[in-house]
RNA sequence: GCGGAUAUGGCGUAAUUGGUAGCCGCGCCAGACUUAGGAUCUGGUUCCGAGAGGAGUGGGGGUUCAAGUCCCCCUAUCCGCACCA
């Protein structure tokens, strides 16, 4: 019989549907594992052949787990709000429900033909109301939370108005947007505005002025990169950078715990650290430096930074810096032209200057001032500050190399040290003083450095108490100095950046919460899902609103608890319902624990099932969600482990990223002179008289061009005519990325009807290893199919053979146990490609020595049944087992069949002292070594000599030392 | 600029983790079979050389009896971050 995959595919699909062999119940005596892929968003274009490549990765193993007893939990579903769809329903007026709902649809199909081992019951799509409404539910607890530093854990917001009414923030150290300090007087007399004010410098979920891209004339805020030049992309609108009230997330109070977490993580240290860049912890000291206040007095800052009075009782400001040990090399300060104490400080002659100097910072977009990084602007205060440790006067400087958004806003600049303060001071001809050299007299003149010397290495000079301390004794030094001295004190600092979570579209979940008197108040839980409501039209208002603002329905009615007309607001029991939604990375952040329990109507998941499942084992996903998706849903996880929810406080343990699919695209050449001529490849001057054009890839076999296809492929190509090589048109080939315009995108549909889903699935793992970005190249695809029929004609032969059940062979069964060795070690390190060549490796042994032995071949349909789940559930029938392979016993291999039972020695001397020899079972490393000495003594090719000393190393080879 | 990764035949890759480099597949060459196929099978295929032989894992150095693998210095490509004090 042929190896009809077209047959035997589709009747496996239906079989195991009915059967609902991929069905997995939560709870069972059996070991738990839980195997998760990215879950997609379904665009338009439907998948190429680099999207299923992950989840082939996971299936196979999820499949493996299976057979090795486990109670697997491997579900698939939909990321389905995104901006793709809005754009498309702007332009068509389509509504994205019905276009996302068909494009899941395709979606799905696609998955369905390749034979994944998805249990479907669990499908969840972001854009289901029964599904958002949990993401809405946990807005909801994070906008009643607040987060403990000195517990490292979020808590309700309810404890936290106790806690002020009590002792106001005495005594607490608190996760905030700004410092704060009240007594518990001041709490209980302020009115319910003025403290929701103040609780939302505290929650989790927060409203915040926060900068951003504002385009005016198209009534919504713009990413940096849809800014050029201040002017907008698309239509060419000035650009302004403004404060708007938005939605953030703070998920810089889980800095600390997002890094420390990374430590247990079996992911690749190149994720671990593109997070740890991202998350940017770094070590230091802050120090409050005080103003030399001139003659008009000057109000001292008052309020907390990071839960501490400001101790000077001088007006004073406080900076970061990673390098105390430099103190005594400051020359100048520099503040971001942001910074609130400018205005203060400035003198009357400099604050034109100044002013000019901060309008134009300002009006910068994020842009501009990023391609000009190299370029050093800034303005002299007129102000000065005092060096707390030398007493020198120092001068204040504005400049927007100087961050507004990280550490507090305010450098300590040491020019000598410090490579953007030494070029801003070589710019403003500002003073250099060396504090750190290599060797402890190796002090020069820094006028005529190149660069400053930014390393951490060396011994502290001209520096007062710490002269002649190594760099790390000297840190640790002056921050013990500024200590004593309460004027500062050890921290950490984090690059990091709160979350901001408002956007002003409509395919996104609506946030649960209304208006009432201006303050944000969120809905009761039990009136979730707040669905998200019908609109006209999908662009913004004519009054710059979003797109929600269309809608006449939405409004909520607080006494009646639902959702009323926007003419019914009254602002008394009717309120508005905030118009923005939240962004893609919000249904992302808990999908996995969702699948542990999707259909329950009561909560996000049970206990039982979260109990059960606690984690993902292994989550398999491109690398590119490295600072985004992971590291949302790792802060979203921390944060419902603080609730009680889950039950571990990492979500993913073991990450796998695989690599990105290249296209690889074809070329035809056309005479530059014959618009309707195209020339081989090969022929000569073919470069010189030709422009390359791209081609269909799916026109092309092997490089050569299909002409027939080709004059049918677009009409300006009807009349072409060819000068072939060898009787055929060879086309050029480069690797590019997977796209449309190129026409390089391999459709995985087209190649399962054409090899069936087994060889796909083989293919796409042959290809090398799943972590590594690779182009794809159809061209190899017949070796895998030839395998698989050869593998198919094995069993055929074996099946047809009436003496198949004869005692198996040594060398049959030595194939056999090093084949199981080889696939069960290759699956476990997630290298699919080496387990690919090892099935082709054992069917052409197997072929071979002429296998017909069933007892020998059944092993090896479980054994590629996570690979070629068809072909292996159509043969495991065929070996007369009803139930699916799915549910068959990973083999066992045993290393007594592995090793050699001959014994020869020396059986090979290649001239540079080393012997091969054959190690039989039971014969130890000493006892080979002691016979290689013997047998070499007096031997002629030794020179008379006797060996010192026989090394004996694994692979059968052993060295001797004359 | 900082950080991470990668580099092996014409191509994708493999190498039991320091032990005979090039497994497996594509492609190519030669052959077999044939009712001529997008079929199957056999042999060959790192490079130079007719051959004996020599060279060889991006380049240069080092450690080792032994290096694709470990260390140092370059070069190229890819990815991430980018004034983060």
């Amino acid at each position: 019989m042929e190896y009809n995959f077209n047959e035997l595919e589709p009747k496996w699909q239906a079989w195991w549907r009915e059967n609902h062999t991929y069905k997995v119940a939560n709870g069972g005596t059996k070991p738990h594992f839980y195997v998760l892929d990215m879950f997609p968003y379904p665009s338009g274009a439907g998948l190429h052949v680099g999207h299923p490549l992950g989840y082939i990765a996971s299936d196979i193993y999820a499949r493996y787990k299976r057979l090795c007893g486990f109670n697997v939990l491997h579900p698939m579903g939909y990321d389905s709000y995104g901006l793709p769809a809005e754009q498309y329903a702007i332009q068509t007026g389509q509504h994205p429900a019905v276009t996302t709902e068909r494009n899941i649809a395709r979606y799905r199909e696609q998955l369905d033909k390749i034979g994944f081992s998805f249990d479907w019951d669990r499908e969840v799509r972001t854009c289901d109301p029964e599904y958002y409404k949990w993401t809405q539910w946990t807005f909801i607890q994070l906008f009643n939370s607040y987060y403990c530093n000195q517990a490292q854990q979020a808590r309700p917001i309810a404890e936290l108005v106790d806690i002020f009414a009590k002792q106001g923030t005495e005594g607490l150290d608190l996760a905030c947007t700004e410092p704060l300090a009240f007594t518990a007087d001041e709490w209980r007399s302020w009115d319910e505005p003025k403290r929701q004010q103040v609780l939302m410098n505290y929650r989790l979920a927060y409203l915040a002025d926060i900068p951003v891209n504002w385009c005016a004339e198209l009534g919504t805020v713009l990413a940096n990169d849809e800014v050029v030049n201040g002017l907008s992309v698309r239509g060419g609108y000035p650009v302004e950078r403004k404060l708007m009230r938005q939605w953030s997330l703070r998920i810089t109070a889980y800095a600390e715990r997002l890094s420390k977490g990374l430590a247990d993580l079996e992911w690749s240290d190149s994720l671990k650290e593109i997070q740890r860049n991202w998350i940017g912890r770094s070590e230091g000291a802050a120090v409050w430096f005080p103003l030399d206040v001139p003659t008009t007095s000057v109000d001292a800052p008052t309020g907390l930074f990071m839960g501490q009075v400001n101790p000077q009782p001088a007006p004073s400001f406080e900076i970061f810096t990673t390098r105390p040990d430099t103190i005594f090399g400051v020359t100048f300060m520099v503040l971001c032209p942001e910074h609130e104490l400018i205005d203060q400080i400035t003198t009357p002659e400099q604050k034109a200057e100044v002013e000019a100097y901060v309008t134009w910072a300002k009006n910068r977009s994020e842009r501009e001032r990023q391609a000009e990084v190299k370029k050093v602007s800034g303005v002299f205060t007129g102000a000065y500050a005092i060096n707390p440790l030398t007493n020198e006067k120092i001068p204040i400087w504005v400049s927007e190399y100087v961050l507004a958004g990280y550490g507090t806003g305010a450098i300590m600049a040491v020019p000598a040290h410090d490579s953007r303060d030494f070029a801003f001071a070589r710019h403003f001809n500002l003073p250099i003083r060396q504090v750190v050299a290599l060797e402890k007299d190796a002090v020069s003149d820094p006028a005529t450095w190149e660069e400053s010397m930014d390393a951490k290495t060396g011994y502290s000079v001209n520096s007062g108490f710490v002269t002649g301390m190594k760099v790390k004794d000297a840190m640790k030094a002056v921050i013990n100095k500024i200590e004593e001295m309460g004027i500062g004190r050890r921290t950490v600092n984090y690059r990091l950046r709160d979350a901001i979570f408002s956007r002003q579209r409509y395919w996104g979940e609506p946030f649960p919460i209304y208006y009432k008197n201006g303050y944000p108040c969120a809905l009761p839980v039990e009136c979730l899902p707040l669905e998200l409501p019908e609109v006209s039209e999908f662009k913004p208002t004519s009054t710059g609103e979003p797109p929600l603002g269309h809608a006449t329905r939405w409004a909520w009615d607080e006494k009646n608890r639902c959702v009323v007309e926007t003419s019914k607001i009254d602002n008394q029991t009717v309120f508005p319902l905030e118009l923005s939604t939240m962004p893609g990375f919000a249904g992302s952040s808990g999908y996995y624990l969702r699948y542990m329990d999707p259909r329950n109507d009561k909560a996000y998941f049970s206990k039982e099932a979260v109990d059960y499942w606690r984690q993902v084992d292994l989550y398999v996903g491109g690398a590119e969600h490295g600072t985004g998706h992971l590291i949302y849903a790792r802060f979203w996880n921390k944060f419902l482990f603080d609730l009680g929810l889950a039950v571990c406080d990492e979500p993913f343990r073991r990450l796998v990223n695989q690599g990105m699919v290249q296209g690889r695209s074809n070329f035809v050449y056309r005479s530059k002179t014959d618009n309707n001529l195209f020339i081989s490849k090969n022929v000569k001057d073919c470069a010189s008289k030709t422009v390359p054009i791209h081609v269909d890839v799916n026109i092309v076999d092997n490089d050569v061009l299909d002409i027939d296809k080709f004059r049918q492929w677009r009409p300006e190509f009807k009349e072409a005519r060819f000068e072939l090589e060898d009787g055929k048109y060879i086309c050029g080939w480069e690797i590019e990325k997977m796209s449309k315009s190129m026409y390089n995108v391999q459709n995985p549909d087209d190649l399962v009807a054409r090899y069936g889903a087994d060889t796909l699935r083989l293919y796409e793992m042959f290809l090398g290893p799943v972590e590594q970005a690779k182009p794809w190249d159809t061209n190899g695809i017949e070796g895998v199919f030839r395998f698989l029929k050869k593998f198919w004609k094995l069993f055929d032969s074996g099946l047809n053979n009436q003496n198949a059940q004869k005692e198996p062979t040594k060398e049959e069964l030595k194939i056999l146990h090093q084949t199981i060795k080889k696939v069960t070690e290759d699956i476990e390190r997630f290298s699919f490609n080496t387990s690919v060549s090892t099935f082709m490796i054992c069917t052409n042994d197997m072929t071979t020595a002429k296998t017909d032995n069933l007892s020998v071949l059944e092993p090896l349909v479980v054994l590629i049944a996570p690979f070629a789940p068809h072909i292996a559930e159509e043969l495991w029938h065929r070996l007369g087992h009803e139930g699916s392979v799915c549910d068959a016993e990973w083999p066992k291999y045993d290393e007594k069949y592995l090793v050699e039972d001959t014994f020869t020695y020396p059986v090979s001397f290649n001239g540079k002292m080393r012997f091969t020899i054959d190690l039989p079972a039971g014969v130890t490393q000493s006892d080979a070594v002691e016979t290689v000495m013997a047998s070499a003594e007096g031997q002629k090719w030794l020179a008379g000599a006797t060996p010192k000393k026989v090394i004996f190393v694994p692979k059968k080879i052993i060295n001797i030392v004359i």
